[in-house]
DNA sequence: TTTAAAAAGATAGTAATACTATCATAAATA
DNA sequence: TATTTATGATAGTATTACTATCTTTTTAAA
């Protein structure tokens, strides 16, 4: 028996479901291998067509633009990565166990999903981290938000705001702390692989390493405010 | 009398010297305004050069694309800030006093310096803020890298993790933490403004809290490190 | 099983973007 | 005054980011 991940995507995200067909299925597949190897700028929808063997026009039916495609994959992300942090802090007690194992998934390179069979989770974490913000650090991020584009992410900062203020229900930033844990488990990765001296694991290279600065820069402010 | 504050510019970022004219400096003063008005994806050449009131070619004669231009006005804006800093932490003793001035310094809506006539300063904050980012965010990282073109970042970095080190010797992760605050700093001021939920300010709006947050979290992590 | 609706393919076309090239003119400098 | 250098004016190209239309194929309802 298979068990079959369902995310239930915003419907303003798309023009069609891309999980409704191959074609679609096809472009979600395509566009996060093509991203990430040419980046977000380079990539266009004519040689994501070229690549999947259907025309421009085609990939147009589903998505409005690159934009609205980046956002999708970001958002599914967010979405799956909520679902991952519940499945494995599922019958934890302790808040503080439960806050580091966010911590490790948050950054850990993501092996791919078996249940999810369309879109490679390891390529989509690489995404994330270089192209990741490009979904919102846009003139139009107002809109996009009021579209609820951006609700995983947010949903995912809640829940882990939520288990900061469990470790410690006198911490005054929590949500704070949580997009900052988020945001620096990518950031700090993709320093240490590309700009190593913004870092202090340029040798070892190790995600076990940003996880141990996460985890001393959270506990050691969570300590601190008991 | 009046001082006039020169940043050297790595020389490859430019073809022509944009100080070294009128038209140079009119390119820079108007992208300035033009992407803090539009943004960075819809900032074009030729709107820069209508809005200047010369070709496109013309600016095509100073930088290569606009990509350049970006990271010529981050870079010019870390380097101003590497200065800034050392202008307003001079012969301050304390290095925790110090690094305070820094986290102000890094998170306070910098206001236009009279001292560099044909750049905004404050319209260059918002800049980085919002696209800061992108200047590094690319595939083209490694190469740009190996030309130096992030080296007033780095330098910036390694000041900030000077002093942290110099508040506590045994604390393992000063770059980190260094990249951590530069970039929260303006993270948080984005948050804030354009996705309040992310953050804990989303009531008051007040740089003042993002200043509070980043205090707590920087100096709990180093009490905890004696 | 037929029929109609929906999706996909094929092709064309447009406006804007991201450049490069050329030639004339104006300004600075030697 | 001659000459270099910067700018202006104009043109042109390849690519991008779409939109439109028409035909064929697939799917799903009657």
């Amino acid at each position: 028996m298979k068990l079959q991940l369902h995310i239930k995507m915003n419907e303003a995200l798309f023009l069609r479901n891309p999980e409704s067909s191959e074609l679609g299925k096809n472009i979600l597949k395509h566009s996060v291998q093509l991203i990430s190897k040419t980046g977000f700028e380079a990539f266009t929808f004519k040689k994501l067509a070229e690549d999947i063997g259907t025309t421009e026009a085609g990939i147009y039916r589903y998505f409005e633009n690159k934009h609205k495609l980046l956002v999708y994959l970001t958002a599914w992300y967010w979405a799956w990565l909520e679902f991952q942090i519940s499945f494995h802090t599922n019958n934890m007690n302790d808040p503080a166990e439960k806050l580091k194992r966010v911590i490790k998934l948050l950054a850990t390179t993501v092996e791919d999903d078996e249940k999810t069979n369309y879109i490679d989770e390891s390529l989509l974490y690489q995404i994330i981290i270089a192209e990741g913000s490009k979904a919102y650090l846009t003139k139009q991020v107002g809109e996009d938000n009021k579209q609820q584009f951006f609700k995983p992410y947010k949903d995912l900062c809640a829940v882990v705001g939520t288990i900061i203020l469990a470790c410690c229900p006198n911490y005054k930033y929590p949500k704070s702390l949580a997009s900052t844990i988020i945001e620096m488990a990518h950031f700090q990765n993709f320093f240490m692989n590309n700009l190593p001296s913004l870092t202090d694991f340029s040798e070892s290279k190790e995600e076990s390493e940003i996880i141990a600065f996460l985890n001393d820069l959270v506990f050691n402010s969570l300590k601190n405010a008991q």
